[in-house]
DNA sequence: GCAATAAGTCAGTTTTTTATGACTACCAAA
DNA sequence: TTTGGTAGTCATAAAAAACTGACTTATTGC
């Protein structure tokens, strides 16, 4: 294979990186719920019309990479996960609010 | 054909639409360059290290249908184009510094 | 052990986005 | 009328993102 050279990341706008964390199909959507309260994976299925489980679980992923949720196993009753806000993903909810209230 | 549907556009979170405004490979950078001043084709195909011409006029006419930015002919000594941001452009500034400012 | 619930993964396919290189259209100057 | 600058388009290809359906893993209840 010919050694061709992958999209380098040309980071020159510093703005690029925190829109890339949230651009996408469904991680806005995702982001907002997750202002709202702790995240359940079938909740989300349920509750995200058009979505499905492969999309949901790479964006879950990568907002989780960002630094944005983390995911807590909760030891209860039915034994489940939850995909909660980090401090770094709370300290997001002011611009994305103006984000929602230009949009 | 079999009458598949399309993205159906699930704009279920109100920030959805102006995330996908501004995001994508290029638009961040051409959005910054243009809030420096106006742009032209070819400065941008120099300026933008990495970029290609092909791209970055997908990039620019979707910037001027989202309407943030507009085309202007200018009639002087080399006749060429101009981009310049729209009032609804300008109003962005403001976030889009912040998400820099964060980013 | 057997079924149910929760949270996924995996392989394969389709759709969208980005890239490449050849080509076009307009105008102006020589 | 040929050349040069500016601003692209077009067909095609490659890469990335999103979708589908089958399968997996872990725990609990019967």
């Amino acid at each position: 294979m010919t050694t061709k050279k992958m999209s380098a990341e040309n980071e020159t706008c510093p703005a690029q990186a925190l829109l890339k964390m949230l651009s996408g199909k469904w991680k806005p959507e995702i982001f907002r719920l997750a202002t709202k309260g702790p995240l359940r994976f079938s909740s989300l299925l349920r509750e995200i019309a058009g979505s499905n489980k492969q999309s949901l679980s790479v964006a879950l992923k990568e907002l989780e990479e960002a630094g944005l949720l983390e995911k807590v196993i909760i030891r209860e009753k039915p034994l489940h996960i939850e995909y909660n806000l980090t401090e770094n993903g709370k300290s997001l909810i002011p611009i994305f609010e103006q984000l929602e209230s230009l949009g």
